[in-house]
DNA sequence: GTCGAGATAAACT
DNA sequence: GTTTATCTCGACG
């Protein structure tokens, strides 16, 4: 017992305020928990360029136009699934990227989810085996530690059910960084992404970079 | 730790 | 046609 949920009302506010109180928090699935230590913040259309939902609703991003609370999943770069938190109320479409986290409970699921996952698609990742602290370093990572696929798009996280957030262990505010968010080309100086300060589990920053194919 | 290249779907111009 | 809220691998230090 003692699994106490986030309730909805706490995704009810804008996600930059939102994504620092996510820090610590545990996202559970099945047998796999994972403990966040680093998200980003991505808001309403209209005010934020990075954000999915910047031109209007469109099928991909409808559920970060839904309620609060709800899990947000996209597929990208042909290969990995990335998973939101919704925020602000029914309508406003925003919400916070988990992009990494430590796992407290089964590790060997997880680490088995590497290997073939629980959806089907592209994302085995044969012969390596991953250090503990890699289970769940990275957005597509943790998407893979969790079995998020698919699926679990526009999934209630704020009641007792297949996936739920709890209110686990925040870090002390001291312990809490900000800087720019990772990969995005477009307000890249708003501070938007927020982690623990020190722990091995926070994926390395990495500026954008454009690609172009040659040939 | 760094770097570059490649894999690949969906949204976008 | 190009870009993207990514990751893995091998090579190198």
């Amino acid at each position: 017992m003692g699994e106490r949920l986030l309730g909805r009302e706490f995704f009810d506010r804008p996600s930059d305020v939102v994504a620092p109180g996510l820090l610590g928090r545990v996202l559970v699935h099945g047998p796999v928990a994972v403990r966040l230590t680093e998200v980003e913040a991505y808001g309403p259309p209209g005010h934020d360029p990075a954000s999915h939902t910047y031109r209007g609703r469109t099928p991909r991003n409808a559920v970060m136009f839904g309620p609060p609370g709800h899990l947000y999943v996209y597929f990208t770069y042909g290969m990995h699934y990335c998973a939101n938190l919704v925020c602000l109320p029914e309508g406003m479409g925003s919400g916070v990227l988990l992009r990494a986290g430590e796992v407290i409970e089964g590790a060997d699921v997880a680490r088995a989810r590497r290997h073939r996952p629980a959806t089907s698609g592209p994302l085995t990742h044969p012969g390596r085996v991953p250090a503990e602290r890699d289970l769940a370093r990275g957005p597509a990572r943790l998407a893979v530690a969790l079995g998020i696929g698919r699926e679990h798009n526009g999934l209630d996280c704020c009641v007792p059910g297949e996936l739920r957030v709890l209110e686990g262990d925040p870090p002390s505010p001291a312990a809490v960084r900000s800087g720019p968010r990772t990969g995005v080309s477009s307000a890249a100086d708003t501070p938007w992404r927020f982690w623990i300060d020190g722990d091995p589990t926070v994926s390395p920053y990495r500026k954008h970079v454009p690609k172009t194919r040659p040939n």
